[in-house]
DNA sequence: ATTGTATTGAGTATGCATTATCATTTGGGA
DNA sequence: TCCCAAATGATAATGCATACTCAATACAAT
């Protein structure tokens, strides 16, 4: 990963613009109005070198596969509309967690995910909901016929 | 499930006993004390029995395979060891969450974990650490060779 | 105690996200 | 413009959690 191509430029391009941690399949979507041809492939290996460079972070939800987002943001979390999947950073904190911890436990750090509805699916605009290829797809695993 | 089984009695057992969410393979582990030639796949199935009827709920952690523990514990988090791995009950909860969100998003629950140490993995003692097989295997998904 | 059926255990099969493979394309320095 | 290593795209391969298959067991009602 060194050379300046189109699909690494499409690729952070599109999580740049989202403002918004992506899946890999989202950023696939998102970066194919930049290059048609782009492939999966394309995106899982240049997800794992900007991470590895430092330039992107992952993101995980309970149950959730990891996401994508851009470094820099401080400390902050996330909010998942349950309408259409997507999840959305939430610049905020109730800080001071430590003190909810049972005796002996020490506490590092903490992660805090809200659920409700965006502001795009709030049921008085609903029909701006958005469309079936930007829903985030469920976790992997079993589910066999 | 109809009948009362060893087998059905000590996952049960092995999940109430354990006062925190446990993963199939940690409720294998602790079943077997009671059932030595318990399968993996009875765990499975009585899980998914279990959580159909409504005994067992599942819990997920960000970036982990969901757990299982009893339902009936009202409003609660999690606190996961870094050091064990291992996933611990919070009952507090810093409440009012929904001022944290964006305008014109609808904050319906959420969802807050905790990371740290746990008391048996604190510096001072940490010689009395989980031993391999109760730590938790990380999510499933891909890492092909 | 007998017996029919739900359950179990082992091993195989699935589904799925992510990687590896490899022939082809392309960025960018000489 | 040339050249070649890096990057891409299509597709096969992996790894893994979980579900299914089926012969052998074992509840539990009689």
């Amino acid at each position: 990963m060194e050379r300046n191509t189109r699909q690494r430029s499409a690729i952070r391009d599109a999580i740049a613009q989202a403002q918004r941690p992506l899946l890999p399949q989202e950023v696939l979507e998102a970066a194919r109005t930049e290059v048609p041809g782009l492939g999966i492939a394309t995106v899982y290996r240049n997800l794992k070198a900007l991470v590895e460079e430092g330039e992107l972070q992952v993101v995980n939800l309970p149950g959730e596969n990891p996401r994508f987002e851009v470094v820099g943001h401080r400390h902050h979390h996330h909010f998942q509309c349950r309408q259409c999947q997507r999840v959305f950073d939430v610049h905020a904190c109730p800080g001071d967690l430590g003190r909810l911890a049972p005796q002996g436990f020490t506490v590092e750090d903490h992660d805090l995910t809200l659920y409700g509805r965006c502001s795009d699916c709030t049921p008085s605009k609903a029909h701006l909901a958005p469309t079936e290829t930007t829903r985030a797809p469920r976790r992997s695993g079993a589910s066999a016929a």
